[in-house]
Order: structure tokens, then sequence, then C-alpha cells
RNA sequence: GCGGGCGUGGCGGAACUGGCAGACGCGCCGGAUUUAGGUUCCGGUGGAGAGAUCCGUGGAGGUUCAAGUCCUCUCGCCCGCACCA
């Protein structure tokens, strides 16, 4: 056969991956490739993949996340970017601590061994990183300015110390985020979660909750999905607090209610049970001891069942009155589980007859019910109820207000109660403020002293960092190991020199992560966290990278931490991440991988077997990115095979090619020969778009598939335009090159390019390729494909017309029946309606 | 319960603004090369039918010349939130 000699050249030159990509990924370190620094001449775009936790090895959802910011950075810097593309470690965390305990190692050593681990596997993938920029957070010289900017949120009381009840996990020894407790579990461990009251650091994001809000309209860059988690975990909601009088006391009784419509309606008062009025109220009563009782009780109860809709309504009456200034009711003040004290003032007003919660208690423990909201079609007497009514409808028993809508009917009450100067219009957030603090060792130090004399004061920023110390000794208490190390907690304070002692708490791991990107735009900087030229031209992140699960707590915490860096002028942008892409899971056999279901597949063996270009490819052209993907062996395979495809088709064609010159005018074509060159500008139209508008590597991988094989058939051209080869052949080779670095790279240099691929410009299609003489449309009878004809592509919608009706293969399916419409749609179809 | 997403061949997935459903890949079937296996190459591959054709995008309706795509109802799976007053 024709190819036989070639072929067996071919096979001689085999693909071998291994030496292929060692020799460019040494190449391009040794070249400093990837190395970049401002430049004001070019466009910046900052890429970034959520730097990892150094658990020791890389898993296929890194490499998912890698591969995907790897294309975006190689084809941003071939579109002429200026591209950052970082990488670095969030290396403190309790798991490091566990390793101590478990296999008697420091937890610093584990952390910086496991870090060289995931350094070299991440450098077998071939990524575009700037190392010269690489972090980690447990480094002292990072850790600095992680304790410095605690220091400026507390010059700025936005980082504050209070008593409260906080989540605590008797496991992992330590407190936790209201965002670190999933259904009242500890989202490491899974242990229930109790809550204890502790003295304990809190960041107040809450002063931002309204501008966290409404800037997620200034991000129509990311999923939809993430900005709604977003939204209702701050959960915004409008309403009227007002007090009343206590009958036989002085205290009053605060609320915050949505439905100040229904105030009419208000059959009972409610108070949390941790509520700090209720001991003084029920002292000295009747009721004293069983109120008592009941608090104690419902303290015990965990989180969730305190917080579940099926939990059973629970409450108490506390024998004291509460008087609604509207009506100068008396109504019975309860205590009841379904309050909680963190939300609004910890205390409501009940009305059962349009409230579902209230209703149910009111049901169970026979406390009247008062229609106040007549709907269309609600019942009117509260013994035909069964559920309570919360649709829209007009004021009624109301007094003055009777008539109103629900919705001018709240404005109005509002507006009566500021009048009165009983109360006034707020607004509440779900959202709470950020607990910080942990009662654990490998974290950065909260930088502050407790002094006998002058209380608490700040570690001055001359003395930063508050350095971890190294060699302590790891006990089975589960207490920090910083409680024994005294020439840690002893020191001196820095007002009146005096014997203090030093915090011994440290940093959420979260504190780490919500700068560290700010960091990237300059990692060496000793005197500040960033300076101002760096971060300016950098900032804000282009294109964010990450897992879902982060949708609310790092992406929260990154937000709020950007927007005080905007106040106190040290950052120019108020969001840090302009577009964001949340990329899905890796499965196996349906299934998330894990250990424990034994379906993980390691990325190292895949890399090992095919290659890292296999690799990456494989996982970009497997699913598209915000989707779930689910790992298989043979489509890896496929992938592979495919390189393989290139590979020979290229070599093949090497020697041949290397001194064609590389031309855009191609004369006269024939048939086969312009084919190819449609196609090679079709292609690069289509990877371009694919990459660029939709992130759809799965599509753009196919479009090269496709040129390969347009290009593979052409081989059997015994004729073939040789000009017209190496367009495709060098287009495909820049196409392919973002996506698998080595293999393009070690190709183009077989073709005959000194310069490395990857310092080459982004192909642009050429329009004068995609035109076409004739276009093949489609005639359909009805709606029902019938013939295909070839039209000329200038045809008119009354050439495609009657071209259409002319056709033989319609003609005849058309007689005895009478065209009633002809529908032409230009360059794609024609549909006859005949009956 | 509320909010979001997804249902397309044996499988992963294409079909961007309503216009040829199933691109590309996997798997499978047949053939060539090979002593054989593997690799590679060629051809086929939604279902039914000998065929022209007919049926097909979770299900039921609808709009339209034309529906995977738009509308109404409905079923299933996944994710997030869950007494927030």
């Amino acid at each position: 056969m024709f190819f036989c000699n070639s072929r067996r050249d071919v096979m001689e030159r085999k693909y071998d991956f291994k030496a292929i990509e060692a020799k460019w990924q040494a190449y391009w370190e040794a070249n400093n490739f990837y190395k970049v620094t401002e430049d004001p001449a070019k466009p910046k775009y900052y890429d970034l993949e959520m730097f990892p936790y150094p658990s020791g090895n890389l898993h296929m959802g890194h490499v998912r996340n890698y591969a995907i910011g790897d294309v975006v950075a190689r084809f941003k810097t071939m579109q002429g970017f200026n591209v950052l593309h970082p990488m670095g470690w969030d290396a403190f965390g309790l798991p490091a601590e566990n390793a101590a305990l478990k296999n008697n190692i420091p937890p610093a050593q584990w952390t910086y061994s496991n870090i060289a681990n995931m350094k070299s596997q991440l450098k077998t993938l071939g990524i575009s990183y700037d190392w010269d920029r690489e972090i980690a957070s447990c480094k002292p010289d990072y850790y600095k300015f992680t304790q410095w900017l605690f220091l400026k949120l507390y010059e700025n009381n936005l980082a504050y110390k209070k008593r409260a009840a906080v989540n605590w996990c008797p496991s992992c020894q330590t407190v936790l985020a209201n965002e670190q407790v999933i259904n009242g579990s500890c989202e490491r461990c899974d242990t229930n979660v109790d809550k204890r009251q502790l003295e304990q650091w809190f960041f107040k994001i809450t002063d931002y909750a309204q501008r966290l809000l409404d800037d997620l309209e200034m991000l129509p860059g990311w999923p939809e999905k993430v900005k709604i988690m977003q939204r209702n975990w701050i959960g915004r909601s409008e309403g009227l607090e007002f007090s009343m009088d206590i009958e036989g006391s002085d205290e009053k009784l605060t609320v915050f209610t949505t439905r100040a419509d229904t105030v009419f309606g208000v059959t009972y008062m409610v108070f949390a049970p941790e509520h700090p009025l209720v001991e003084k109220l029920v002292a000295g009563t009747a009721e004293e001891a069983t109120v008592k009782d009941f608090v104690a009780r419902i303290k015990l109860q965990s989180d969730i069942s305190r917080t579940s809709t099926d939990v059973e309504k629970e409450g108490i009456f506390t024998g004291r009155y509460a008087i609604n200034p509207v009506n100068g009711e008396r109504v019975p003040i309860w205590l009841a589980n379904y309050v909680l004290m963190d939300y609004g003032t910890g205390a409501i007003m009940a009305v059962p007859a349009h409230d579902q919660r209230d209703f149910e208690f009111a049901r169970k423990y026979a406390i009247p019910i008062r229609v106040v909201i007549q709907g269309p079609d609600s019942p009117g007497a509260p013994e035909a109820m069964i559920e309570a009514y919360t649709g829209d409808g007009i004021m009624v028993n109301s007094a003055a207000f009777n008539g109103l809508p629900v919705e001018d009917g709240k404005k109005a009450v509002i507006k009566f109660m500021e009048e009165k100067g009983w109360g006034k219009g707020t607004v509440n957030f779900r959202l709470r403020d950020w607990l910080i603090s942990r009662q654990r060792y490998w974290g950065a130090p909260i930088p502050l002293v407790y002094c006998p004399e002058c209380g608490m004061v700040p570690v001055p920023e001359k003395d930063l960092p508050v350095e971890l110390p190294l060699d302590v000794e790891f006990k089975p208490t589960g207490e920090s190991p910083l409680n024994y190390v005294e020439s840690f907690y002893k020191t001196s304070c820095p007002c009146c020199q005096g014997e203090a002692r030093r915090e011994t708490d440290t940093m959420d791991t979260f504190v780490c992560s919500s700068w560290y990107f700010d960091r990237f735009c300059d990692p060496n900087n000793s005197e500040m966290p960033f300076g101002e030229t760096a971060v300016d031209y950098w900032m804000p992140v282009d294109q964010y990278i990450g897992g879902v699960e982060h949708a609310i707590l790092h992406l929260m915490y990154a937000r709020f931490f950007t927007k005080f860096l905007y106040d106190i002028k040290l950052l120019k942008c108020e969001e840090p991440f302009t577009n964001l892409l949340t990329q899905g899971m890796v499965l196996k056999e349906g299934s998330k991988m894990s250990k424990t279901k034994g379906n993980v597949v390691s990325p190292e063996e895949i890399i090992n077997t095919y290659g890292a270009d296999t690799a990456r490819l494989f996982i970009l052209f497997a699913s598209p990115p915000e989707r779930d993907l689910e790992w298989s062996d043979q489509g890896v395979e496929g992938s592979y095979r495919f390189l393989n495809r290139v590979w020979r088709l290229v070599m093949e064609y090497a020697d041949q090619i290397k001194d064609v010159p590389l031309s855009d005018r191609h004369g006269e074509l024939d048939d086969e020969a312009r084919q190819v060159y449609f196609k090679t500008h079709a292609t690069i139209k289509k990877v371009s778009d694919d990459i660029q508008e939709r992130f759809n590597f799965n599509t753009a991988v196919s479009a090269i598939m496709e040129l390969t094989n347009t290009l593979n058939a052409y081989r059997d051209n015994p004729a073939p335009n040789m000009a017209v080869v190496k367009e495709g052949i060098v287009n495909l080779l820049l196409l392919l090159s973002p996506f698998s670095p080595h293999i393009t790279e070690e190709m183009w240099q077989a073709v005959g390019f000194a310069d490395s691929i990857h310092l080459q410009k982004w192909p642009v299609y050429q329009p004068e390729a995609l035109v076409q003489d004739e276009l093949e449309i489609v005639v359909q009878i009805s709606g029902r494909v019938r013939d295909r004809i070839t039209v000329p592509a200038s045809a008119s919608e009354g050439d495609m017309r009657e071209r259409a009706l002319a056709s033989d293969r319609i003609k005849p399916l058309l007689e005895g029946k009478t065209v009633q419409k002809v529908i032409v749609v230009p360059g794609k179809l024609v549909n006859i309606v005949a009956r």
C-alpha cells in the first residue's frame, strides 16, 4: 500500500510521552517561561484556581481544576494578554495536628513535606504557573500579614471579642463558624456540635451585609446559583422593630416582625429561652422553678433539633403579660424552643392566624387565634382554619387600618408606630458575624496580649509576626499545645512592659484564604501585605475557578475582606473575582471518589501510564466544566489514541512540510484541498468561540478531533496541496497547545519551528475561507425532510423556492396536492406546506 | 416545605438565536494487516421494517409551516437552604 513505508518510519519515532513531557517541563523551567511581571503596555489577565490544602496528594478534582485554569491561561497568553497564573498552599488547618498526634510528626514538618510532594506532582502536569510567586499561608512571611490585617480590622472596630453561645466540636476540640456546621455536625469529622458559652473573636461581617448583597448585582460573570446561595445566606428582610410594656415591670419587650400588618392579630408573645430578660421576669414568681427547668432543658437541645421544622414546638407560659401598644391588649408572654436568640431581637410577636409556626403552637397550647387579614378565599373563622393564612388580603379587625391591603398595611402600621415613638422600620439579616478564633495550634496566632493592668492590647505592627513556636508537644488531651508553651504565651505588655499573657487562640484558616489572591500580586513584599502598584495592576482576578463547595464560605469571606481593603484604601476594586467558574465533581461509578468507596483514581498513575497531556485532554473533553464528570478509563484511552493519531499524522508530514512556506493565500484550490482549507478555518473559529465565549472545552476538543480526521482523510490524496496541509497542521497544533502543551511543543519543533509554540499568537480565522459558493439545503414537505439540494450561496429566497419545487424527488411527492405555503430560511431550508 | 439544576442511543456527551436530533469520543459489529494477541487502518452502528417509509429527546397536553429548544400540567434524580419571625 501507498503508506507502508512512511508508516513504518513513523513507528520508529513513537510518541514517547515520558521523555517529551520531562524534556519540555525542564525547558520551560530553565527558561522562566511562565514568569510574569507587571507590564503597563499589555492588557493584564489574572487567572486563578483556588489554592489547595496540602493534604499530601493531588486528586482528580485538583487535576480538573488546574487543567481548566491552564487552558484559560495559555489561551489568554496567546491572545496577547499579560497573564498572572500563580499557585500556592492553604497550609494551616486541623489535619496537620491530627497527623501530628497519630504519627508523631510536627505539623510544620508534615505540612511542608506534603507541599513538596504535591508540588512535584503538580509539576508533572505541566501547568503554566509562575512558581516564583508560590506562597504558603503557614509561613511567617505570609501570616505576618494575616495578623496585620487582623490588626487593621481591630483598629476599625471590625474585630471584637464577645461571650456568646457558639458551636463547639467536642472531637476537634474547637469552636466552629456557623458556615462550618453542616446539619448540626462538624463539617470535618461529622461529630454532633454542641453549644457553649465562650469568649470568642468575631469579624463584623454583618456591617457589610447590605453591600455584600447589593454588589452581587455587579457580578454578571458569576453563576446565578452561587449568587442565589449568597443572597439566601445573607437573608435580608425588612420589617418593624417595636417595644411593648411588660405588666408589672420596667423592662420592655422588643420584637422584630416582617408582618407589621398583622399586629392586631397578636395573641401571645414569645421570648427565646436564652433571652437575658427571662430570668429577671420570673424571679420570685410562682413560675420560676418550672420556667428554669424548661430553659435548662431547651439549652441542652442541639442546634439541629432546635432549627429543624419537624421537631415539635414546645413552650411554657411565664406568668407575665405584655401590653400590645396598638390596642392596649394584655397578651401572655411565653417561652418557646422555636424562637432563636440570635436572630432579630430574640423575641417575637405571635400571630397564629397568619404564621404557620405560631398557628401550630397556639393550637397545641389552646391560645386564641384572631384573623386580621381577609383573603379572597381564606376562612374567616379561626375554628375553620387548618393552617395559617399567609396569603394576600385586606386588613380586618384592625381598627383604623381596616381595608388596607397587606403591603400598604405594613407601611401604614410602621409609619404609625414611628409617629407614636413605639418602634421603627428596620432591616434584619440572617447573616451572623464571622467567628474566627480557634482553640487550635496550627493556625495564624491572633496578635493580641492580655495585660492585668492595661487589659486587651493589640500587638504593635513592628512586632509582627507573632510566630508560632515549632517545638511543641502534642498531648492527647485535645487541647491546643500553645497553652503549655510558656515561651509563647508569656510575654510583656506592649503598653506598660509588665508581665502579660498572649492570646493562644489562632485564626480560622478561612481568614488566610480571604486575601491570598492579593498577596499573589506581590508575594515577596516584606513591608506590606502587597504593594499598591502590583495590586492596582493585577486585581481584580479576571477568572476564578474552583469547586462550588465554597459558594458561601470562602467566596463570601473573600468578598468581605476585599470590601474592607477597599474602604481602608489598600485596594481599588470592591469585588475580588470578576468571573467565577464553579467546576463539577469528578465521579467514578456515579459517585464522588473516596477512599471508603474504593473508587479513587490516582492522577499519578494516570500520568504514568498515559502522560499529563492525555490526562488533561480527557478531563477537558469528557464533560463541560460546570457539570460533574464521570471518570472512564476507556475514555482516557480514547484521548491517548487521539494524541497518537495526531502524532502520527504530524510526524508523517513533518519533513515534507518543513520547508513549505506558510501562506494565507492559496489561489485556486481543487475541491479536496478547498475542503481542508475550509475545515482549518472553521475549526479556528469554533475552538476560539468555544473557549472564549462559553468555556466549552469539550466541544472545542471535538472540533480539533474533526480537523484531525479531515487532515487524516486527505492523506489518501495522491497529489496533496502541501501549503494547505501545512496550514492545517500548524493550526491544529496551535489550537491543541493549551490542552496538551507538551506533545504540541514537540511536534511544533518537528515541523520546523525554532520558537516555542507557547510563544505564538492565537490563530485568527480568515472569513474568506468560510465563504462557500454552494450550500446544501434541506427541502421539507410539511416539516418532513424529503430532499437535499445544492444551491448557489447567492441564491435568493425566490430562487431557493423555485429550485426546491423543481427538485426531481419533490415533484412526484407533490402530485395531487395543493401547495399552500412555502417557507424559505435562507441558507438553511425550504419547507413546502402542502395538502 | 422553599430555591436551583438536570432527564437526549448501550455509555460520556453534541445540537449557541425554534430550522437536517444524536457532532466528537467510548463501546459494540464486520473486514484488512498480523503466526496469534495487542496496535494500526477501512466500513457499519437510535429503534422498527425486505423496502419506500414510520417511530423516537422522562410523561401528557398546547403554540408553530417547523419544538430537545417556547407555554401549561406532571413524574424522576441531584444539589443548596431549611422554625430566620
